[in-house]
DNA sequence: CAAAGACAACAATTCGTTTTGAACATGCAT
DNA sequence: ATGCATGTTCAAAACGAATTGTTGTCTTTG
C-alpha cells in the first residue's frame, strides 16, 4: 500500500543506471547536467527522497548525534538543547535524544542503545560517565563531548563554563560589598560544576581574607534546597549569613522564596543572593537575580565545533577541554555598592 | 582501526550461522537454549551489539519517532519532551528531534528530513502544519500525532487539553468571585490552543451574563505581552480590568511583573490573574499563580498510545482527537471567595 | 522399529543505498 | 587518422541484519 520510492525506480524512469541517481544526490560527484536533469525530473514525478538509513549503512556515517540528558528541570538545558539541535541541523546532522533519568546503571544501557544506532558522535549534557563507558565509545570509534560537565581523568573532550573563575567572581563581589558572614548552598556533590564553583568561591573568599561562614547542601534539588535554606537562615540575625551564593539559579530561586516568604527577610537589605546560570527566570522582575551567566550560545557553538572536529577529522587522540568565561550579571539581589 | 563487530563474526566464533545469531536477538524467535548460550557468549567476548540501522532497513521499522518542536521557551515543553522521550524509550522507541524554529516553509524541509530517516511516526508539538504536509506523511505511511495543537480539517490525530472547557472554567472562577471588568490577553492567534481557550472563556462570560471588558494580544511572546499589559492597565482604576486571563502561564508571569513592578498594582487585591499550563514556575512562591493545569503526563501517555496504535496496528484511517480535562489550580493570584 | 511430527539451523535473498573498477564516449592535440 | 586524457556511465559488490524456504536432527508415537 505504501510503496517506498527507491533510487532504482527513479533510474528506470529516467533511463539511467541506479548509480547515476545516487551520484546526483551526492554533492561533489561527477554527473552531466543532462542526466542530472533527467534524474531530478523523474525524482520529482515519483516523489523520491534518498533513504538516510541505507545511506548511513553503506557509508558508515549516520549523521546522527546522540544526546544524553539527565534532566530538563534546570532551564539552562532546554535552551542549550534548542540551540544545539539548531546548530547541528544547519550542519546536516540530527539529534537522537536519550533521557538518562535514573541512576548510573541506566547510563550504560543508554550508551549501548545509542551506539546501536551507529551515531557519529555523542554529546552528554550534565552526565557524569564512568571511564568504562567512555572507553567503550572510544572503542566503537564514536567521539564523546561532555557538555557542562568535566571529567579530569579521562581523555574526553568537554565544554563548560569557567566555573572556578565564576565562583571566585561571586566571592569577589560579595566581599567587595562588605559582607562578612557569607554562606554557600552546594549542588549535587558528584557534579564537577558544583565542585569547581565551590572551589573558586572558597579561593575568592580566601583572597579577601575570609572563610565560609555557613555551608549547606541543596543537591540542585528543590526540597533539599528549601531545607538547607531553613537550616542556614532560621536563626538570630547575627548567627545567620548576610549573603549567600547558591550553586545554580534554580536553588537561588528557592533560597529567595524561603527567605522572603517563610523567614520574612528582605533581599538584598538583610541578605544578598547570587546564583549561577542566568536562566531566563533570573531576569524576571520577581527575582531579578544577580548571577553568573553561562553563555549557552557560545558553549553550544564550541560543543558543535568540537564534536564535528573529532568526527570529520577522525581525530580522537587529543581531547579538548574548553572553558567559557562566565560574566557576572549584577541585578538587584545584591546590595548596591 | 575501529572494526565493527557483525553478526557474521559472532556466528563464526559461536560456530553457527548468521541467521542463528539474528534470531537470538529477535524476541520470540525459536532458538535452542544451547545455541542461544553459545551465541551470547561469543557476542559478549567480541562486544557485539546488533546494528539498529541494518535492522531497520530490512525490517522496515526504524523504531524512531520524529519529534518536531517549535520552541522550548514555554516550560511546558521541556517537561513534555522529557516524559515523552522516557515513555517511548520504555517501549523501545527513540526520539529524533527537529527544531522548527522558523516560519512555515521551514516545516516542509523539516518534514522531508524526518521522512528521510524512515521514522515510524511523527509527533508535532505546538506546530500548525499545512494539510499538504499531513498528506505527504500519510502517503509515506507515517502516522502523525499533533501534541498540544488541533487541526480541524485534516484527518490527523491530536492530543490537547480541553482548552475550551479550561477557558470556560477560568471565566466561571472570575465571575463567581464578583469581577465585573474582565480582560483577556490572547496568545498567537494562529494557535488552536489560543482560539479554543478564548472561545471557552467568552462562552463562560456569556453564561454569567457578562462580556469581555478588554482584550489585547500578547502572542505568547514576552515583549508583546508587556506592551499589551501596559496598554490594558495603564489607566484610571475604573477604566482598567479588575481581573485578567492570560492565554498561558508565561504571559501571565509578564502580566504580573508589569502590574506589580511598573504599575504598582497589588495581586489579587487590585487585579486577579489567571494563566494556563501550570508550568513549574507557576507554583513558585513569587508568583503562586492560579492557573489551569495541562496534565503533561496524561497528555504524553495518550500521545504515545495513539502513535503506537497507528504504527503497530497499521491503522491510519481513524484519527483520534483526544482532549484532556484541565483542572483549575487555585493559588493566590485570585481573590479568596 | 519405522514414520510422522516438531524444532533448529542453514544458505540464500532482501532492504536501498554508496562505492569501486571497468567500459565507454568525447574532445583535443599530435 | 591515431593517441591520449578527461569525464560519464554502468554493473556489481559491499553494508549488516531479518526473513524465507529447505534440509537436517531429535523426539515421539503407532
Amino acid at each position: 500500500m505504501f510503496e517506498r520510492v527507491t533510487s532504482l525506480q527513479v533510474a528506470k524512469r529516467a533511463g539511467v543506471s541506479q548509480s547515476a541517481v545516487s551520484r546526483v544526490y551526492t554533492p561533489g560527484a561527477s554527473v552531466s547536467a543532462k542526466t542530472a536533469d533527467k534524474v531530478k525530473n523523474a525524482a520529482k514525478e515519483l516523489g523520491y527522497r534518498p533513504n538516510s538509513l541505507a545511506r548511513a549503512m553503506v557509508s558508515g556515517k549516520s549523521r546522527i548525534i546522540g544526546l544524553v540528558v539527565a534532566y530538563l528541570e534546570n532551564y539552562f538545558y532546554p535552551e542549550a538543547l534548542e540551540k544545539l539541535s539548531n546548530a547541528l541541523q544547519e550542519r546536516g546532522y540530527h539529534v537522537l535524544i536519550f533521557m538518562a533519568s535514573q541512576a548510573a546503571g541506566n547510563i550504560n544501557t543508554v550508551v549501548d542503545e545509542i551506539l546501536d544506532y551507529q551515531v557519529d558522535g555523542i554529546v552528554m549534557a550534565s552526565v557524569a560517565l564512568s571511564s568504562e563507558v567512555g572507553s567503550r565509545c572510544q572503542a566503537a570509534g564514536v567521539p564523546v563531548v561532555l557538555f557542562n560537565r568535566a571529567q579530569d581523568m579521562d581523555n574526553i573532550s568537554s565544554v563548560t563554563s569557567d566555573n572556578f573563575d565564576g565562583g571566585r567572581k561571586a566571592a569577589e563581589l560579595l566581599t567587595s560589598l562588605g559582607h562578612k558572614r557569607i554562606g554557600y548552598i552546594a549542588g549535587w556533590e558528584g557534579a564537577s560544576t558544583q565542585r569547581d564553583r565551590e572551589a573558586g568561591f572558597l579561593e575568592g573568599l580566601k583572597e579577601a581574607g575570609q572563610t565560609l561562614f555557613a555551608r549547606e547542601v541543596g543537591d540542585f534539588h528543590t526540597d533539599r534546597t528549601e531545607k538547607a535554606t531553613i537550616s542556614m537562615f532560621d536563626k538570630p540575625a547575627d548567627e545567620r549569613p548576610d549573603a549567600v551564593f547558591a550553586a545554580n539559579d534554580h536553588m537561588a530561586f528557592k533560597v529567595m522564596d524561603i527567605l522572603r516568604y517563610d523567614l520574612g527577610l528582605r533581599i538584598p537589605e538583610d541578605v544578598s543572593v547570587i546564583g549561577y546560570d542566568d536562566v531566563p527566570p533570573a531576569a524576571w522582575r520577581a527575582y531579578d537575580l544577580t548571577t553568573l551567566r553561562q553563555r549557552a550560545n557560545i558553549m553550544v557553538e564550541q560543543t558543535v565545533e568540537t564534536i564535528l572536529h573529532h568526527i570529520e577529522q577522525q581525530e580522537y587522540a587529543h581531547p579538548k577541554r574548553i572553558k567559557i568565561e562566565s560574566p557576572l550579571i549584577i541585578r538587584s539581589t545584591t546590595r548596591a555598592r
